[in-house]
DNA sequence: CGTGAGATCGCCT
DNA sequence: GGCGATCTCACGT
């Protein structure tokens, strides 16, 4: 939880045979491990999804849900620790026309502005649950200085023990790149 | 601009 | 069988 908001401002790339996409992070949410984070897919214990979230620090835990979306993590942690920080939103700053290709209709600042949107725009899929993002096709690029940001609660985590108390939600402020605030539908109060 | 509902299926209980 | 680390569109302001 820690690294996360030093993610901010980094810069993840990734290229393909189509080329190469850049996004600058603006957003993203720290989750924690077992028995420690309750909005956290690694709360209960490893399962068949999570199973990266348990492994090397630096790779792609990828996971799909609502029965369509796929977002994207870096795990963060050492083996066993099963922290990871979902890449929330941010900005396109390379490869605007194949991002726009990919995500026909959206307006340029809505490229990359949403978990699921970011790994659109970058092109990466499911399948590539458990990738080092720290080498080729990837690159991530980290400012040498912590750039200032603001927190808050989650998005999207439910309350009623779900964790959504956590203020483990970092972003850039201004940033186009930030993500609509939309509380979890089934928040209570 | 804000709110709200539907889509759609894998995961966990 | 219930619900989700979401997105998009429709509609009211």
């Amino acid at each position: 939880m820690d690294l996360a908001p030093r993610l901010l401002g980094a810069v993840l790339t990734h290229e393909t045979d189509e080329g190469r996409v850049a996004v600058r992070l603006a957003e993203v949410e720290a989750y924690g491990g077992v028995g420690e984070d309750p909005g956290s897919h690694a709360y209960r214990g490893m399962t068949r999804r999570n199973g990266v979230m348990f492994g090397e620090p630096g790779h792609l835990y990828a996971y799909f849900t609502y029965g369509m979306h796929v977002c994207l993590n870096l795990v963060t942690g050492h083996p066993g620790a099963a922290s990871a920080v979902l890449l929330r939103g941010g900005t396109v700053v390379e490869g605007l026309e194949l991002a726009r290709s990919r995500r026909p209709g959206a307006s340029d600042r809505d490229l990359a502005r949403g978990p699921a949107r970011l790994g659109l725009a970058l092109g990466v899929p499911l399948s590539a649950d458990g990738d080092d993002l720290l080498a080729a096709p990837y690159s991530l690029w980290l400012p040498s200085a912590p750039p200032v940001s603001a927190r808050g609660p989650r998005t999207g985590v439910s309350g009623a023990g779900g964790g959504a108390d956590f203020a483990w939600r970092f972003w850039l402020p201004d940033d186009p790149g930030v993500s609509a605030y939309r509380r979890h539908r089934r928040a209570v109060g």
